[in-house]
DNA sequence: GTTTCCCTCAGTCTTTTGGTCGAGATGTTT
DNA sequence: AAACATCTCGACCAAAAGACTGAGGGAAAC
């Protein structure tokens, strides 16, 4: 029996264009699509399809969220993250939701066939890309590389999206030390800019979320 | 009977500096100091102050969330925000949150306890330069500026950490473009950073915050 | 048709951000 | 004493971000 197969993307370009890779080969079958997250949910408990292809930035909800809920609904449903960036948060956040592979959308389409069947039988399926990340944390298992009391400091107040200088200013330091410190900061937690660093304290809890 | 006071403040020096301003007024006496927003709320509910001085940036728990938390318990306290930084999203926060002032630290003694006598007596007092930003916006009253479709579009992906760059690509669209709605946005939304754009999609629901 | 709004992009400019390297001061651990 | 971590700050540099102005095209409303 082919493989069964849920699209979930935004754009409608990428869906036609994986039909197309995909219906080249017998063994797949695409029975769904869906254009956001939510969507996607919906779709998957619907169809239980074998494997979705998901993608990361959507509007609605994003794929990180729905490879969640979906692989805590469905387990038995696989779900492959198919991304146009290559970013570290998007392939840590997809691979501790449950996504059991982790493919650029430049694959080749025959490398793209034989990642969703090896997906099927469970099997892992991961871009060299982004195993070269994974491996390069994994050495560090553990380790979001702890922040000194002073980068934590740092990163509350940067996470209320203070610059630099108002930093310094709150601190009673210079802004070249906190520049210092905003830089270890990134470095330590695998980000490439404050905003992202800002992101990464909000979902560790460091800093509350008032209320809307 | 002496205005009671409870002050809260990350900074020890800065909490002595009070104690001494306030001692010299016989008609105020602080009752008690936190130096967290977390430890504030227990001793507001505690001590039943008569006004809370609030300082907004703090670790564990910051000064909106806190003042929100006492208001909501405790709705005869009145609480005054003492912060450092003049930042809008910090006056519209703390007044939200249902803090009868907005005081900056360099305020002078004098007026410090001026205001304080006026918050005890249910008298909203703002500092000359936060009233300005709130009729600034309060002549503009219910809008924040909607942002176009394309707007929450860019919005979305900003707050999920991507660069203009990575948004261009990911929108199709030229860099250039990108900035130009990222200005819009900030402009909209009434902040000075990309971060602060990021955190407010995150307030407002835009996107997700994944569980941790 | 005209106006208006939105999306697109260019150019120019200043400010901010972030990387890299080095270095002094302090305090702690071994 | 020596090694180590942390905090502080400097200089230099490249990249990104952001403000500002102007402008063309398309779509919808008047």
């Amino acid at each position: 029996m082919a493989v069964q197969i849920l699209i979930v993307d935004d754009h409608s370009v990428v869906r036609q264009g994986l039909r197309m890779f995909l219906s080249l080969d017998p063994d797949l079958q695409v029975i769904g699509e869906a254009s956001n997250g939510d969507e996607g949910v919906q779709l998957a408990r619907k169809l239980r399809p074998h494997v979705v292809l998901m993608d990361l930035l959507m509007p609605v909800m994003d794929g990180v969220t729905a490879t969640a809920a979906i692989r805590r609904e469905l387990p038995e449903v696989e779900v492959i993250a198919l991304t146009s960036v290559l970013e570290d948060a998007s392939v840590f956040g997809a691979i501790r939701a449950g996504a059991i592979g982790y493919l650029l959308k430049d694959t080749e389409a025959e490398d793209l066939c034989r990642a969703i069947k090896s997906a099927a039988a469970g099997q892992v399926q991961l871009s060299p890309q982004a195993a070269a990340l994974l491996t390069r944390e994994v050495r560090i298992p553990e380790s979001p590389e702890k922040l000194t009391q002073r980068e934590i400091e740092v990163l509350g107040l940067l996470a209320h999206g203070l610059a630099n200088k108002e930093i310094a200013r709150e601190l009673g330091i210079g802004e070249k030390t906190v520049k210092t410190h905003v830089s270890n900061i990134l470095s330590k937690l695998g980000v490439l800019s404050r905003t992202q660093a800002a992101l990464y304290a909000i979902q560790s809890g460091l800093v509350a979320v008032p209320a809307a």
